[in-house]
DNA sequence: AGAACGGTTCGGCGGCCGCCGAACCGTTCT
DNA sequence: AGAACGGTTCGGCGGCCGCCGAACCGTTCT
């Protein structure tokens, strides 16, 4: 028997208004946020921001924690996290910056940001591109790995990072930015984490903004054999930064 | 720089009406239908049909073709589908049949049935389980075709059947009477459209039910080497159709 | 030519729901 | 002990929006 167009109504409905739909594409970092982070983030009262997180919460798209006075919420799951990711996606028009603030922050995300828990924007996407060229990931009948790119995030990120459980070890994500995939599963996870590790990927000037190191760049340079330029040109001449060859993926400055 | 928040929450609204899911869940047979249609499936004035789809078309969820004094609308594409299929997925909560006419249709439905363009029901997921257990498709880096699985569906549906274009080849999809993944994707289809050519499989008595025929039964028992019993024991026997085993697949009843 | 038909536009009714500030509660700090 | 703090509950305002029937339009049938 079929889903109910009324129980599917009920749960769209849940992103449906814009506070909410705030909240949970702000929680798509993968973090835990307390209520009062997330009324400051959304820009809503704290008695309104109580009353929406108890019922996404109650929904189900929501897991919450209590801890002394604090309430913190997640996403439930990944699969809550792809459907939002997905609806965002199709939702399709970017909102236009308004002001110079918001403007900076936009080049920031577009630069290289998290999605979930994997890497988003012209570092994610650019990145997907190089495995492909490289031949780790095949396109051909929906994304999957070779047997070269086994070895290499193998040899990248340990054996461990391949093994799956419970969860697609590859799946592809439509960049909000680049309208173009990015690496997202399992091994988008790891490959996330493992860039972290090395420091070759650094928490950015913002929430979920990051940036590419000196030493990240270099050492994705020596494994992938291209520098990695980021593909819509350089941006962020803005004042604030060195625009660089890498500033397009909030490279340091500190060249 | 992220999908706002706005956008994403009238993305969103465009499900959150009982009306509107309606109309989308009974598109997602793959089929176009006419206006007047629709307005009888979901049960609304054809004046509300009208005023919804026009919603639903303007906002790109449907596509909308004039002929004559009909007017066709269908979904817009497979990305819009299977957005759909995953929120129903999480919306969960089947509706629990009220009536005898009702709970009729649940049985037949949750036998054999559609899902967009391809097989779902117990017949969804019981080929699926068998593709699994032959060796046909492995579901280790999530699901994918074997070499073995390669050469069996070209032999049943032939060389372009594995030529996916602008879709992935292999998708699952959950099966929300079975909670568990069916076949979907480019391969979904094409051995959906496969089995119907074949006469194999062949529309059942209401929209999106299909019946697994006497040639289909043998058919796919000497080609999987399993009789294909449905998991969940056998139903169906309320008086109108003999149960055999394998009722649950909305079998043929002439045996 | 007239009737039937599929579909659309419009006015207006009805109801839902998101929002805030005020008051309140338990926890933590000094 | 008192103040500050994070969070919640509640009342009530405000606005949006889905719905229908009536009137209408163009197409098709007889």
């Amino acid at each position: 028997m079929a889903v109910s167009p009324t129980s599917l109504a009920a749960f769209a409905a849940l992103l449906a208004d814009p506070t909410r739909s705030a909240i949970c594409l702000a929680l798509l970092d993968g973090r835990a946020w307390t209520a009062g982070e997330i009324a400051a983030e959304v820009g809503v009262a704290r008695s309104t921001a109580s009353e929406q997180l108890t019922t996404l919460v109650g929904a189900g798209l929501l897991a919450e924690e209590r801890q002394r006075r604090h309430r913190y919420v997640r996403l439930s799951g990944h699969q809550i996290a792809t459907v939002i990711e997905d609806l965002a996606g199709l939702a399709g028009a970017p909102e236009v910056p308004r002001s110079l603030r918001e403007s900076h922050r936009a080049r920031d995300l577009a630069a290289a940001r998290t999605c979930y828990d994997h890497l988003a924007g012209a570092l994610g996407v650019g990145l997907y591109d190089a495995f492909v060229d490289r031949g780790l990931l095949t396109t051909a009948d929906g994304t999957a790995l070779t047997a070269a790119g086994r070895s290499w995030f193998t040899e990248l990120l340990g054996e461990p990072a391949l093994t799956a459980r419970g969860r697609p070890l590859i799946r592809t994500c439509l960049d909000w930015t680049e309208r173009r995939p990015h690496l997202a599963g399992a091994l988008g996870a790891a490959l996330h984490h493992g860039l972290r590790e090395r420091g070759w990927v650094v928490a950015g000037p913002r929430p979920r903004a990051v940036r590419l190191t000196e030493a990240g760049a270099h050492g994705l340079e020596e494994l992938l054999g291209r520098p990695m330029l980021p593909s819509t040109g350089d941006r962020g001449v803005e004042g604030d930064g060195h625009a660089g060859a890498l500033a397009g993926w909030g490279r340091e400055a500190s060249a």
